[in-house]
DNA sequence: AATTTGGTCAACCGCGTTAGC
DNA sequence: GGCTAACGCGGTTGACCAAAT
């Protein structure tokens, strides 16, 4: 014989939400055994609790756990679920594991609610990470703005970055079976191969000048999620090679401002996609990934990559 | 002021995995 | 090794609240 039935099947246990009292007695109960919960089926029992085994670990992991951080997700931790997103897919208990004090129920709630529905209206693929297509998009925007706006919103990246940041995400999935950060060298190497045979190319960001043209107030919209301390990171520790300048991080953050203003359910104006055209440069190609291997923020997020 | 709509999040449900027998 | 229940995870629901109409 296995195991008895789970306490769930019984009949009259309680359901719904969690009164004080339940709580109180749930948390003395862990306290008095000094956090040790022990078997979750024998629980409620022991505790004098009409509630689930389950029922009583979801309580306890969610909510009432002293290790539990409350409050709103700041914005490293919005951009560290959208890596980790990108890399796991919906692990949500594993993402959780590197968000100190945060539960996967909170981070899946989180994605849900906020992320899922900045991206769309970016015109990101919340699943898949990728552009999507312009008649799937919300905004039917040039491309060139969508990924600008995206870049934006990913903590003041430009295009370009954006554009790599995806193709790694390609990349170690492919290697994740290689849990070797030494090999990163070697590992940015092959991103390269990946980029050269698929022919990539990434358009230009706008050129000052050109983006003083357009419309004054769209710098006022903060719906976007890049902060400007993000930016400003991007201005003192700019040392990486395969991005822009600060300037381009400006520049996509207010592209991002822009495509909002454009959008189809604001009361803006909106120009033509002919008037984008002119605005967008010749195609150029990317940097040399391994040059990135000596920039913090790249290095940081393939050794987190490396770890999961 | 009443009703509708939309957003948030705690909690439940169901399924896959793990582990006891 | 096979069966079965417990556990843990991801998806979904529904209560609650605030904003819009």
């Amino acid at each position: 014989m296995g195991r008895s039935p789970c306490c769930s099947h019984d009949a009259g246990v309680k359901k719904g939400p969690w009164t004080e009292e339940e709580d109180k007695t749930l948390v003395e109960h862990i306290q008095k055994r000094g956090g040790n919960v022990g078997g979750w089926r024998g629980l409620p029992k022991t505790a004098g609790l009409n509630r689930c085994g389950k029922s009583c670990r979801l309580r306890w992991t969610n909510y009432l756990c002293p290790d539990i951080k409350r409050g709103n997700f700041t914005e490293d931790e919005e951009r560290l679920i959208i890596t980790l997103h990108a890399s796991l897919g919906n692990k949500w208990a594993t993402i959780a594991t590197h968000l100190e004090g945060r539960t996967d129920n909170e981070i899946k709630n989180y994605w849900n609610t906020h992320i899922r529905k900045k991206l769309l209206r970016m015109g990101v693929d919340p699943v898949t990470h990728q552009q999507l297509p312009p008649n799937q998009s919300h905004h039917h925007l040039p491309e060139a703005l969508l990924w600008a706006a995206a870049a934006a919103s990913l903590g003041g990246m430009d295009t370009g970055a954006l554009m790599q940041a995806q193709l790694l995400q390609q990349l170690l999935r492919t290697i994740g079976s290689n849990n070797d950060a030494t090999n990163l060298v070697a590992n940015l190497a092959a991103a390269n191969a990946v980029l050269n045979s698929s022919g990539s190319m990434v358009p230009n960001l706008l050129l000052q000048d050109q983006m003083n043209c357009l419309q004054p107030g769209y710098l006022c919209n903060t719906s976007n999620f890049a902060e400007q301390h993000v930016v400003q990171q991007h201005l003192t520790n700019d040392t990486s090679p395969g991005t822009s300048s600060f300037a381009a991080a400006e520049q996509a953050g207010q592209l991002c401002n822009t495509a909002a203003s454009f959008a189809p359910h604001d009361a803006a104006p909106q120009l033509p996609a002919q008037e984008f055209a002119c605005l967008l440069e010749p195609m150029t190609e990317l940097p040399d990934l391994c040059s990135l291997e000596s920039d913090s923020f790249w290095k940081e997020i393939l050794e987190d990559s490396y770890r999961l």
